[in-house]
DNA sequence: CCCTGATAGATTGTTAGACAATCATACTAT
DNA sequence: ATAGTATGATTGTCTAACAATCTATCAGGG
């Protein structure tokens, strides 16, 4: 267990909000983010929010152009289509992992997290989708034991989330992927490496289509 | 070709100065970064220290503890281990890619490049040997046409070089690094990506070894 | 001698204010 | 309508200040 108590910073919590903020889609993808607009909702001084953005384009959620300012990042559907492809490698290699390595517990709370999604699923919620699809990766993150694959599929999830807000509630795409992690579950608690990579990896592609089909029709309208 | 002209910013000039002394060598892994130090070296003020450290911060470059302050980070063994085996995925994609879509042109700057670096191992040349592989996978990542996962290695690497300063001249592993990027250089000319992608792999593979062999000696010296 | 507590100096976290440089826009004159 | 100009907003950068926290040193008590 880990009992380290760390003080929480303003900035520290003026990154989270930000984040949070750009995630949910407070700002929109390509939205300037204005430095006196953000002291205001944030209540910090400029110095802290200029720190926040500087951290934030860091990690790639925000670009800045000199002399203009900063805004949320927007995808075009090249780069989408590129972190599709590394998330096909490294989700492989996650849910590989994991196949090996996991804990009961954690294959016990993998499970129970597909199962809340499944309800939600069932439900039409698509909130509770988020979370329980969240919370299934995050379990799965952790179970594969390499940080540094965690770190970067954490960030492309957020870079592509700016874009997948929609993708789900395609008709039929939730079902179809409750089926596919429900594959990943299965071949990670049987302990089946090469069937858990193939199945994430079939995830990953399946998305990416839908993802495709979604900004298509999206730039069509 | 790009035409665009960007101003640079003082702290655009901060973040790569420091970025660079930090991958250099000129500060140590683990060394704390002091603001006021960074201010009077680099002859900017405190707020600019501060937003650059801010950047690297978001590109694990540094890390921060509270009330503490920043320093350069330090890769335990595991960590790195982490690391190579997500360059084994990325970098075999990478090859993978040029193998497919390099231009006539970069297969023979990279040809180019390798020729080079062989020169520099004759040569026992240290500093050439580093420079031109930079320039060897510099021409690779940019073929690769895969932004994301150039941006990502890039990553990794310069994470990876905090580590890797003495691997490289350990006895024989410069003529055998020759080797294995010609394997890589020959299979992505002949346009066989699954051969890239094991030559890749394999190279990565190797260079983990010499640096977990190389690890191993300096903890116990 | 070791532990506790106090003191002082260094460093960070955070804010406020200022000003030049640049950008965006609307307006004017030709 | 085009070119040029004035205007306001925004960014880039610096300085100055102060509270909170850390670090190290040092004195006192058991």
């Amino acid at each position: 267990m880990d009992l380290r108590v760390a003080p929480v910073t303003v900035q520290a919590q003026a990154v989270d909000k930000l984040r949070e903020a750009i995630l949910s889609g407070h700002f929109a993808p390509g939205q300037r983010l204005v430095e006196a607009e953000l002291c205001r909702e944030l209540g910090v001084s400029r110095g802290s929010v200029r720190e926040a953005l500087r951290r934030l384009e860091g990690e790639r959620l925000v670009a800045s152009v000199p002399n203009k300012g900063p805004s949320v990042i927007a995808l075009g559907w090249e780069e989408a289509a590129q972190i599709y492809a590394v998330r096909v490698l490294l989700e492989g290699e996650a849910a590989a992992l994991a196949a090996r390595a996991a804990s009961p517990a954690q294959r016990a709370a993998m499970a129970a997290a597909l199962d809340t999604f499944d309800a939600a699923v069932a439900a039409r919620d698509s909130a509770g989708r988020i979370t329980t699809t969240a919370r299934f990766y995050d379990i799965l993150l952790t179970a594969c034991g390499n940080g540094v694959i965690e770190e970067l599929l954490r960030g492309l999830h957020a870079r592509i989330s700016l874009l997948r807000s929609r993708s789900m509630s395609r008709k039929g795409r939730a079902e179809e992927s409750a089926r596919e992690m429900r594959a990943i579950l299965n071949a990670v608690v049987a302990r089946e490496p090469d069937a858990a990579r193939a199945a994430a990896a079939f995830h990953v592609r399946a998305a990416c289509e839908t993802a495709r089909a979604v900004m298509q029709e999206h730039l069509a309208a």
